[in-house]
DNA sequence: CCTCCTTTAATGGTCGGACCATTATAATTT
DNA sequence: AAATTATAATGGTCCGACCATTAAAGGAGG
């Protein structure tokens, strides 16, 4: 069996899961029974145990889970809840829903893009500041300059090369900033760990918030021009000149993104709308 | 107005927001009308709006969105619909919901435990190694042990001796556990930035996973002995003896990790069943 | 006037049943 | 055999109802 079905005392209808005295207890202080209070709602029950599931490695990547109306079933509850719960495990990448025959939820591969979207949530709720984003920045890519340099594959550094060219000839700006972005997800793959590049992509999915303008341009060659210098400190195995080589180069933006933030006056804390209305 | 109702073509009942052609239409295809295709669900476009309010400060932390009924009517989707929306903001820390009068959903404040689920997740999908979580837990610390050197107070790095006095009393490993946390969490707070601290909040808790037996016991006295070492190092502001400190601390760990791992027989990528069977 | 109890209404949580849109497969037709 | 058409399974949405919780209003008694 999949799942088990929820314990009893959460089977009477519209209960609210607490595991202490009765919901028909009229006088429930007659009893001394302190035990802790806990209140549990149907999908984090849910959630929780599909969870577990995965951690326990019963379910994994691929897999597919029953249909709606059968696992609901299963669990007994209602559907409504039971969505709830595949929501959340949806929003969290953890599954995918597919319509149809043949639909149903499926347990996804790893995908960071989660990862980034809290990241910036917490970003927009929390009031990180420009330079604590900066210095993180900072000190994360010193280390996977350092990393890379050490394990870059001569693929990696091809590629290296071939995105920074690629820069060059775009002209709009979004598309660069796609470049550079890819320009630093190659660059935290080629260290051989996944979590550097966890926080690199968040880290540059965050920032972007903070470009503004199209004044980019007058910086745009000399950046380009710094990550092929990066690429030969890369290939000349020199971990200090490549490290140096990328801290001059993200100075160099962060003093204009800065720059521009006062330009506009614009508190360093605070992101632009990026909200798109439905056409 | 809080809100915008969903644009007139999403207006029907049960339409899947699809941007081309009509519902009704028989004979699509008679009218070459080639527009992208984008099918989009009721409560992806709730969250955007709500997102984009948070982004824009239009909703800021402690704001209170109206009731379910009625926001579900300004949007003009059912209930349901709208609750998976809220749902999905709720398991993303954006929201809280409280319940009874006065109740509703408030903005909540920034809390670094959903990017921790997330990484958890990541990890528990991706398959990430213990020696890629080991390498960024090293690196990190690095960092911050760097960091903290040049800016931790006096009241940080009693806090942080406090704690290590703590654990020395702790017997219960969980409790043990508890006390680690803490101390490298003030550690992370000592830099002064606030990602740091995420980084370092994910790591321990994915790398408790790992933690198998009460074996931990006899490297514990060392262990404590570490932190105190570490605190004497930062407060003579000696950044090198204090990496150092820190790097020996967390290799012994790690070491002791593996080694547990490789007694039981578990490869070093496989995280242990944590799910906790409803009492 | 104050305190304690009861009532009330608003709100989130859950339920169950219904219909729609999508999609892969089976059945049918050409 | 190929193309077309039903069929059924599945997720997405809607509706209306009831329950449990909770704060505030109202009332009883001092």
């Amino acid at each position: 069996m999949l799942v088990e079905p929820l314990p009893d005392a959460m089977q009477q209808v519209s209960v609210h899961f607490r595991f202490i005295g009765s919901p028909d207890m009229k006088t429930p202080s007659a009893i001394p029974n302190f035990a802790p209070i806990r209140t549990q709602r149907a999908f984090e029950v849910i959630c929780e145990q599909i969870r577990a599931q995965l951690a326990a490695g019963t379910l994994k990547t691929g897999d597919k889970l029953p249909a709606e109306r059968e696992l609901a079933a299963e669990f007994q509850v209602s559907r409504s809840a039971l969505r709830e719960a595949l929501r959340s495990l949806e929003v969290a990448g953890i599954i995918r829903n597919v319509k149809g025959v043949k639909g149903g939820s499926f347990i996804q591969s790893a995908e960071p893009d989660r990862i980034v979207q809290a990241m910036q949530d917490y970003v927009h709720l929390g009031n990180i500041s420009l330079d604590e984003l900066t210095e993180a920045r900072l000190a994360t890519q010193d280390i996977i300059v350092r990393l890379a340099c050490e394990r870059a594959s001569d693929a990696d550094l091809a590629e290296l090369e071939a995105i920074a060219e690629r820069t060059r000839q775009e002209s709009d700006v979004e598309a660069r900033y796609e470049c550079a972005a890819a320009y630093y997800r190659v660059l935290a793959r080629a260290t051989k760990n996944r979590m550097f590049g966890i926080f690199v992509d968040s880290l540059s999915a965050i920032l972007h918030e903070f470009v503004q303008g199209p004044d980019y341009e007058t910086l745009q060659e000399t950046l380009i021009e710094s990550r092929f210098k990066l690429v030969r400190h890369l290939r000349a195995r020199d971990a200090d000149a490549a490290a140096a080589e990328m801290r001059k180069h993200l100075e160099r933006v962060h003093r204009h993104v800065r720059k521009t933030l006062k330009a506009q006056n614009m508190p360093a804390k605070a992101a632009k709308a990026r909200g798109k209305a439905p056409a």
